[in-house]
Order: structure tokens, then C-alpha cells, then sequence
DNA sequence: GGTAAAAAGTGGGTTAAAGTGGGTCAATGT
DNA sequence: ACATTGACCCACTTTAACCCACTTTTTACC
């Protein structure tokens, strides 16, 4: 499970370093084999372990091909999913159409999210949060297994 | 599973070059036997690896002949269907029909589609991807499978 | 708490490989 | 016979994989 923020520099050749506290689980879990991909509602990267990605993938491919919500998923999940290793120094290189998508210059963060991560521009980041914290739940209906959890 | 978005020039000849990472694949799985096709829904074309493409011939063959959509599927995929090799730099030559079907010009987008990829004209492919971002999901219907999926 | 040592983060240079373009010749069909 | 097209080959340009070196931060120990 990854946790946490992290503020991260994105060097000249499109290269971020991966925080060494993640590095171990990352070497266990993959051998160092991640794939990265768009998120299709916000301007951002996700990032699987391989063996993660691949059930995902898997799923997503055996969607029928005539379907067109199905068709818009696979094109875009799958469209832009990259695989990435870790080079000697523990850095990744994210390609450049992704870092396109997420509107991406020097500052990034990386975000634990449980079986992934995600990666953003600062900004993006920033103003993403702020918005959230704006909502405040009020009006959003929650699904009911939101409303029974306790935190 | 073939992966990945990959920006790619047509040269004056109608020749493309297949990027490195996937040609081992290739080369194990086809011995750079493939298949191109026309994409039916979209003006973009499809390339399989021979085994696979035959897998799926075989299934579009044996659609009722009396079905006017199955008649429509068989002439247009089977129809376009031409036989692809790699050339000693990794290239393959594009067939002028499939070109001028997918209207392509010098700029090309090679789609990573699981099994398949796809291989879009620069310009269609920006659009159908700006479009698909829009769309959001809202209001199409998505096949059940689609709203369990947990990425 | 301060200092030393180690590890992490950062930047960049080098080189091999990939991508690109084009010339020539053989094959094919008009 | 000629024209057109694709296969093969070669040469140039660009890119990214790899390696090394420096700076900064963290950790450990005094």
C-alpha cells in the first residue's frame, strides 16, 4: 500500500525521482517493471506496479470491441499506458505525450494511492485539493458504503 | 499485450517504423508476419500479429451470410486485410488504400490495443482523443462490467 | 547538539541504438 | 519496352540508456 505526499522535481529530460522510501516495496512487488497511464477525469498520471496494471488490463481488454464506452476505455487507458523501469539512480522517465496530458513543467507530486500512484503537476495538484476541500461533502451523494465507514 | 502511444512519420515512400520496444514481441509471436485492416467505426487502421488476425477472421467468417451487418463486417474488414512484413530497419509499408482510408499524412500515432494496435493520422487521432476526454462518461451507457472496474 | 558518514537527490556527458531519409535494382504489370 | 512500385541497402540525425560526479539531506555516533 503507497502512502503519501511527496514533492518531487522533474529534471531537464523528463526524468523524477522516486522517493527511496517507496523503493524497496517497488523492487519486491515488480522488480522495478511500473506502468504509467492517463487519468481519464483529471489531468493526471497514474502509476501501477506491473502485476497490478496487467489485471486491470486485462479486464479492460476483455470488454466487447463494438461497445463505444468500452472502445473510449480501452483507447485511452490502454492507448497511453507506458511501460517504465527505474534506472540506476531510482529515477523514471515519464514519456513526453504523458507529461503533455498532465500539463506538467518542473514541479510534480506524487500521491500514495494504495495499489498506485498518482502524479500531478504542482499546480494542478494544488488547485485539485483546494476544490475538494471546497466541496466539503455538502450536496455530493455518497454511496452508502461511504456512509457506514468509519475513519 | 501491446501498450502505449507513439509518435511516428510516414516517409515519402508510405513506410513506418516500428518502435523498438515492441519488436522482440513481434518477432516472438508472429515472426513479423502481420495483418493490417481498416478500423470500421473510425478512420484509423488496425495491425495484428497473422495468428491472431486469423483467430479473428476465422470468427468473422463464420457469420450468417444473410445478415446484412455480418455481410457488411466481412466485406469491409476482410476486404481490407493485407498481409505486412517488417523490413530489415523494422519497417513496414503502409498499403496506399489503407493510407488514403485513414487519411494520413506525414504524422502518424501508433496506439498500443492489447492485442492489436491501431495507427491513426496525427490530426484524427488529437480529435478523437479531445472527444473522448469531453465525453466524460456522462450519459453513454457502459456495459456492466465497466462500473465495477476499480482502478 | 554537532560532526562525520552514508544515502538520496540532481545534473550532465558519452555512446550505442533507434529513427529517418533516400538511392539503386529487381520485379511486376501495362 | 517502359513505368511504377516495393525490397534491400546504406548514411545521417536524433534520442535515450547508461554511467559518473557533485550537491544536499538524512542518519548515526560521538
Amino acid at each position: 500500500m503507497f502512502r503519501g505526499v511527496n514533492k518531487i522535481n522533474l529534471d531537464a529530460k523528463g526524468r523524477m525521482a522516486l522517493p527511496a522510501r517507496y523503493r524497496d516495496q517497488i523492487a519486491d512487488c515488480c522488480e522495478n517493471q511500473l506502468v504509467a497511464t492517463i487519468d481519464t477525469e483529471t489531468r493526471c498520471l497514474l502509476l501501477y506496479p506491473l502485476p497490478e496494471w496487467e489485471a486491470i488490463e486485462k479486464k479492460i481488454d476483455a470488454l466487447p470491441s463494438f461497445n463505444p464506452a468500452a472502445r473510449r476505455i480501452q483507447r485511452l487507458l490502454i492507448g497511453h499506458a507506458t511501460d517504465i523501469e527505474l534506472d540506476s539512480s531510482g529515477r523514471l522517465l515519464l514519456p513526453q505525450p504523458l507529461r503533455e496530458y498532465a500539463q506538467m513543467d518542473k514541479k510534480l507530486v506524487l500521491l500514495g494511492q494504495g495499489r498506485k500512484f498518482e502524479i500531478w503537476g504542482e499546480e494542478q495538484w494544488n488547485s485539485a485539493r483546494d476544490l475538494y476541500l471546497a466541496e466539503n461533502d455538502e450536496a455530493v451523494a455518497l454511496p452508502e458504503d461511504l456512509l457506514t465507514l468509519s475513519l
